[in-house]
DNA sequence: GCCAACGTTGGC
DNA sequence: GCCAACGTTGGC
């Protein structure tokens, strides 16, 4: 069982979005390092930290679960998608600040310089301080 | 809106 | 295959 972080921009999709459309298709990846991980990596069941980049603030805003692995993009099968389901909603959401101020996350790929990836491999044990933040 | 970081493109 | 130019991401 892996864990990952999934970047999106709240112009584009939300948490709420996804609680309400209870899964959704992950489209619009365009970049093969994070399309690698979708097509190669994730598997069903897996567990996502849902983060909002471009906001105010960016955060961690909740967590999903992987519900259907990589498959190709119908529109374009250079690419690949894969479905994810909602699980929660944080009360408060987890800053990029917050986690770049905690013991433990110093190396989590998010909080790193310059750190573009929107497809991000997450350690167990960062995934579970996040976690815990989000129920603060 | 600015701009640093970084990925991609394309001329050579 | 190098690398300058260009485009995009995303924090601030």
């Amino acid at each position: 069982m892996k864990h990952w972080l999934m970047k999106v921009e709240p112009s584009a999709y939300t948490i709420d979005d996804l609680e309400r459309d209870g899964t959704t298709k992950w489209e619009g990846v365009r970049n093969y390092q994070a399309r690698n991980f979708m097509r190669d990596e994730m598997r069903v069941g897996d567990k996502v930290l849902f983060y909002a980049s471009n906001a105010k603030p960016s955060g961690v805003t909740g967590l999903a679960v992987i519900r259907r692995a990589g498959y190709p993009d119908p529109a374009d099968e250079t690419w690949t998608l894969v479905d994810i389901q909602f699980v929660k909603k944080f009360a408060n959401v987890v800053s990029l600040e917050t986690l770049k101020a905690t013991k433990g996350l110093e190396k989590m790929v998010v909080t790193q310089k310059g750190s573009r990836l929107s497809i991000q491999p997450v350690t167990k044990s960062e995934y579970d301080i996040v976690v815990k933040l989000g129920k603060k």
